[in-house]
Formats: C-alpha cells, structure tokens, sequence
DNA sequence: GCGATCAGGT
DNA sequence: CACACCTGATCGC
C-alpha cells in the first residue's frame, strides 16, 4: 500500500495520489491510476469544497483513468476539473497560487506504468530537476529503456529523483513470472477445462479492482468466450474492453462478484446465481490469481498450482518483481530515490539499501572505482537488440548511463509488439520448492555474490541449474548435457577464482536479466554455433519441462481421482507469446487499448501456447537466433511470427541459454587489458565486481562485496 | 449522521 | 506470503 505523502520535494505545489491534509493547498492534482490507496481523500467534503471555489485547480490522470473515475458518482464533482492528458504526450502545466498570483510551470509527461488500465508514470520536468513518479508499476525488464520520453536524444534523460513503487523491493520477492506466463497459464487451464463440454465454465476469483481486464481480453481472444462481469458501464467507452466482457450470465467464463461469493462457489453456484444451464448443472472450477514469487535461488515457476478438487490459484502480478525493480531503477539511475512503499515487514533502511546503490548520490560517494579490465571491444555488432553493451564497454564503465537502444530508435515500435518484450522472467524454472530443494545440490552456493546487491545474476544462473536439476528427473534429462555443462562452468567461476571470460557468461545472464534491451539476442546468438549447440540444450531441458507441465496440467472431469498427486501442477512452460498483453496496460490510454487489440488481431497465434522452447522469455529471447531450432523441434515454429521475433529482440536478455551462449561468444569477442595499479580482489569479490562491469555499473567498492 | 480509522475477511 | 477491496465496529466531530 501506498505510503506516499502526495508531494515531492522538487515540487511541492503539486499533489499526487493524496488529496487529504497539506495536499489540500495544492496547485495541481494528479492520479497516477484508479485504485483507492491512491485515491485518498479524493472525495473528502474539504477537497470538494475547495473545488467549487475555484476555476483553476485540475486533476491530470490519463484518459482511461478520467473515464474509470467519473463513472462513479462519487466522484463526479470532479468532472469539470478534470484533465486527461494523452500517455506519452509531454504537456506544459502552470502552477498558479491563486491567492498570490505566483506562478511555476512545470512539464508532464504521462508514461506507462502497466499496473491497471490507465495507470501511468508522471515524468515532471521544470526548473527543480527532472522528477519521476512511478505510482504502482509493472514493467519487464528492459522496458525503461524502451520509453523514448525517458530519454533525450539517445541517453537516460537526468533525472534528480525518483519515487518508486517498493511493493516488492525484497529478494524474497525475486522474481515474479512475466506477463505473458502467467497469461498463458490460465488460457491453457481455462481451455483444457472449458473445452470439455458447454457445462463446464471458470471462475475467475478476481479482487474487487481494476487490472485484470487484459485477463479477460487475452481469453475472451484465444477461446472466443467473453467474460461475464457485474458491472461493465465503466468500459463504455473503451471498446477494445468492453467487446471481451458481458453481462449476459450464459457464458463460459466468469469474474462476477457476490460478496460471499467463496461460499457460492462451494455450493457450486457462480457469484451471479448460475447453476445450471438448460437444465445441465454446470461444472465449476475457480482460478483465484495470487501473486507468486521466486527467490533468488528458486526459479521454478508454475504458474498455476491446483489448490483444491476444483480450485486453482494463477500467478497474477500488478507490481515489478524486486529484480524487475532494480532493473528499472539501475538503468534510470536517479540522483535520488524514495520509496512509495515499504515492502511487508520491511523496513525504509532495508529497502534504501537495496536501492542507494543504484542511484548516482550513492555511486558519486563511493570512490574507489575499480577499473582492472580496461576498455572493453566488442568486434562484433549487434543490431537488433540495445546497444547498451556497446555503450557500456566502449564507455567507460564508470559511467552508468546507458543509452536508449538502438532498436528502439530504429524500429518504429510497430505497434507494442516490441513491447511485449515480456522479458520478465522467464528463466524460471518450475519447481515447487521441494523439488528444489532436493535437487539443488551440486552447484549451487553462491554464498558470495549473493550477499551483494547483484545477486540476480547469480540468481539466474542458478535457475538455470535449477532447472536443469528439477528437470533431470524427468525422461530428457539427458538432453540437458550441454547445458548442464555450462553450468558447472558457471558454478566453477563461483568457486575458484573467476577468470573474466569464463564469468563473463554468468554476467551475461545477470545482465540481460537486469537489462533486457541491453543485450542483442537474436545477432549475437546467430554468429555463434555454440550458441546454438547451448540452446538446443536449453530448448530440450525446456521441453521436457513443458510436457510436464502440459500432462501435469490436463484436465480430466474426474479431476478428484488424484488431483493431489497433481497438486503442483502447472503449466507454463515456454512461450512465446508475446507481450501482447501487456500492451494493453502499458499504455493508460483508451488508444493504447485499441493498439492492443488491434495487434492481437492481427496475430492471433500469438498468444498460442507453445509448448516448447527454453522457458518462456528465455526461449523467446533465444528465439530470434534459435528460433529455427526452436520451431523445429516444437514442430510449432510456424506460430512464431514476427512478433516473436521481435519479442526475442526485447527479450534476449533473458534467457539464459542464449546469454551463456553469448557469454562464451562474447568471451572471445573482448580484449582485456590489465590494469596496472588494481588492487588484486578476492575471487568472490572479483566475481562481483566482474559483475557489476558486466552490467555497466560503476564499481563501488561496497561492504556487501566483502 | 458522516467520515476516518482499525480490525477482520476475501 | 501479497494485493485491493469490502464490511463492520469504534471514535470523533
């Protein structure tokens, strides 16, 4: 929950997300998106009041969150005082005292913030530095770098501060399966079970709030069932919502409320009264979406775990996972952070932290910088993807602002396709923690980096071994080979002393983790044959995860007959979807909304569940490159379209597979002068430090590095 | 009677 | 585990 004051210290004459208290004086409001922790004091008779004497006081919200709020009566005083100001459209704003007649102009600029419809960023620019208020976020790695307004020309724009949803700014809180996983997860459970028979319908256990819409949008697409919901005049204007939800009771998917509705459901009845149609009682099963995370060592992901003889909990994310959070910071790299929010039993010191050392006033502090590898050159090109790698080796690594990536800049953003850059997470591994655990063994301990702040590279590695280990048991494992082989390299670097090229691979993957754009996935992955020798591996390992997945996740009407032996059932498995969904949230406005459509239209196979491929983003990222491999042994290739492609671009990054791969093309493609007067670190430090290089980061000389 | 706050539950 | 929300009890104006 929201623990924002409503004022930013830059520039106290304007108010967002709270309207009680000192924010009643201020000159200008703003809502970042339509959920009531934000909302507070919105509707209170003081505000009100103020209101009425005044005929300058705005609030600025996007379109669709000006359309979500005056929908309510109670808040429709507020209609003529509201301004919706398009997403991504910079607007000049004067701040006017109306009692002195003093006056500051201030630029705004509304920025995708993928939490619900119409949520959104507020960038502000004026004579205090630039500003960056996130409100509640969910954005994939890389996805920063994918906002041209964040920038100026081709580099992160400066920006002083920056006010971060911390939701999930915990390790514990690693990583959160992308978008497109989760997604596909419930439209494979929705299929399976409502493809059996007309009778059998979904319960989708939804909280009373908005961002489930794009939910119902990708399923009502994939399976031509529309949602039926109790209320929907809030959509009236937003077609591209509207068309996928209904009133009309006779459909197959549900996400209607009732306030006892668990109860309903035990009595097999639906929220809105449904128990039977034609005479036919209807077969109910609830899929409640929940937020599942992944700690650092632990990168199983199933996304759908069976719960009961007919209930399921789906993953289900409004907020960026803690490596997705320091992603999005890290490549800001503000002068400044605040925490909107302090995590669950956290603490403002924890969370600081966590987030000090990414930003400049903590790296400018730390002085010794550590330069032991020189100039880094990369012969090769790589287009598709950022070229922040070559802007990190050819700078020097102090310096830590990337530049936007080229792709961004060349491509002309088609549509969102580029965005569904999905990078999340996609290396996740399933696993229930058991299985984890048992398997874990061999490689894994990471005791040094761990501690530091970049464990997430570790992480990735790890999950990679994880997955390998979970996946071992099953039928493929030994496919796996190769790739395992990588891993002990990788594992290696962790114990001995790290040599740079060998540790080079396990940056890669911490990076590309951190930075999707960063890396160019498919150009790189093609020149190298070990790339490809790697992803096979990986594709396999994946493979075989996914038909567990798959089998595991079949749906029989008997379901009682051992569901429990299912009980960690999941499905997800690789995927290539694409980021289709996500378009949807990210652009707040109602036009972002079309856009989205209009790409799912135009793809539909898109958000096809693929079967194959390394895990999910992994496999997508690996895809561009791979993506013949891929397709090949899937036999499903054809599904991948251009789309995927791209989403391979985005996310590249992340997978794993490919970054290993890449990381040992890479290798070869770096000189590596030394340094003369470097002070000679410990291996687990040097690790570290190779990591932080790999990513672009200044090096600090930090105690967690111990 | 209303709103704010807290507790409890989903 | 969380989230965002609702309900109900209590308190204060």
């Amino acid at each position: 929950m929201s623990r924002f004051g409503g004022r930013v210290r830059e520039y106290p004459a304007v108010s967002i997300d709270r309207f009680d208290r000192d924010n009643l004086r201020a000159r200008a409001y703003f809502l970042s998106h339509c959920h009531k922790d934000h909302m507070k004091g919105l509707r209170a008779p003081a505000l009100k009041r103020r209101l009425e004497g005044s005929l300058k006081v705005k609030l600025y919200c996007s379109p669709v969150t000006k359309e979500l709020l005056l929908t309510s009566w109670k808040y429709k005083f507020w209609e003529h005082h509201v301004v919706a100001l398009e997403v991504e459209t910079p607007t000049q704003i004067s701040l006017v005292d109306e009692t002195s007649g003093e006056k500051e102009d201030i630029e705004v600029t509304l920025l995708p913030a993928g939490h619900c419809p119409g949520s959104v960023m507020f960038l502000f620019e004026g004579e205090n530095g630039t500003v960056l208020y996130t409100g509640d976020f969910r954005l994939a790695k890389g996805e920063a770098a994918r906002m041209e307004l964040l920038h100026s020309g081709t580099r992160v724009k400066d920006i002083q501060s920056v006010y971060l949803d911390t939701t999930f700014c915990d390790p514990k809180f690693y990583h959160i399966p992308s978008r497109e996983e989760c997604l596909k997860g419930i439209l494979e459970l929705v299929r399976s079970w409502t493809s059996l028979t007309r009778y059998h319908v979904v319960w989708l256990n939804c909280k009373a709030a908005y961002g489930y819409e794009y939910l119902f949008i990708n399923l009502s697409e994939e399976l031509g069932i529309k949602v039926h919901v109790n209320k929907l005049d809030m959509f009236r204007n937003m077609p591209e919502i509207l068309y996928h939800v209904t009133t009309d009771r006779r459909t197959q998917i549900h996400a209607c409320r009732h306030p006892r509705d668990d109860d309903c459901f035990r009595g097999n009845r639906l929220p809105c009264g449904m128990t039977c149609q034609n005479g036919t009682p209807l077969h109910i099963i609830s899929i409640k979406p929940s937020t599942m995370w992944f700690g650092e060592r632990i990168k199983k992901t199933n996304v759908i775990v069976r719960t009961g003889e007919s209930t399921y909990r789906a993953c289900f994310s409004f907020h960026s996972s803690y490596s997705e959070i320091k992603d999005f910071l890290s490549y800001i790299c503000p002068v400044n952070v605040y925490p909107n929010v302090l995590p669950v039993g956290g603490t403002e010191d924890k969370v600081m932290e966590i987030l000090k050392p990414l930003c400049r006033s903590y790296r400018r502090n730390l002085e010794p910088r550590y330069k032991p590898l020189g100039t880094l050159k990369r012969i090769h090109k790589r287009d598709l993807s950022d070229t922040d790698e070559d802007d990190l080796f050819d700078s020097e690594f102090t310096s830590a602002r990337p530049k936007i990536p080229k792709q961004q800049r060349e491509e002309s953003k088609p549509s969102s396709t580029g965005k569904s850059e999905n990078a999340e997470g996609n290396i996740e591994s399933t696993e229930s923690h058991k299985a984890t655990t048992t398997y874990t063994s061999p490689n894994v301990d990471f005791m040094d980096c761990e501690e530091s702040n970049d464990d997430d590279d570790e992480e990735e590695e790890e999950s990679e071994i994880n997955i390998v280990q979970v996946l071992s048991p099953a039928p493929g494992a030994t496919s796996t080979s190769s790739f395992s082989g990588v891993t002990s390299d990788q594992q290696e670097t962790n114990a001995d002393v790290p040599r740079w090229d060998a540790f080079f691979k396990c940056n890669k993957l911490e990076e590309s983790s951190e930075n999707e754009d960063a890396f160019p996935s498919s150009a790189d992955a093609g020149g190298s044959q070990s790339l490809f020798s790697d992803s096979d591996g990986v594709s396999d390992s994946t493979h075989i995860s996914s038909q567990n997945s798959s089998q595991s996740t079949h749906i029989s009407e008997q379901g009682s007959q051992g569901w429990d032996s299912q009980m960690d059932t999941v499905l997800i498995t690789s995927q290539e979807r694409n980021a289709l969904d996500f378009s949807c949230f990210g652009k707040g406005g109602s036009r972002a909304v079309v856009s989205v459509l209009q790409e799912t239209g135009s793809q539909p196979d898109s958000s096809r569940w693929k079967p194959v491929g390394p895990t999910t983003s992994c496999a997508d990222d690996v895809a561009c490159d791979l993506k013949s491999k891929d397709c090949g042994k899937d036999g499903e290739a054809g599904t991948a379209g251009v789309q995927d492609v791209l989403v391979e671009v985005s996310n590249s990054s992340r997978t794993p597979d490919l970054e290993l791969r890449r990381d040992s093309q890479s290798s070869s493609d770096f000189e590596i002068p030394l340094t003369p007067d470097a002070e000679v670190p410990q291996p687990d430090k040097l690790r570290c430090l190779y990591k932080k290089l790999a990513a672009g980061e200044s090096i600090l000389r930090e105690k967690k590095v111990s």
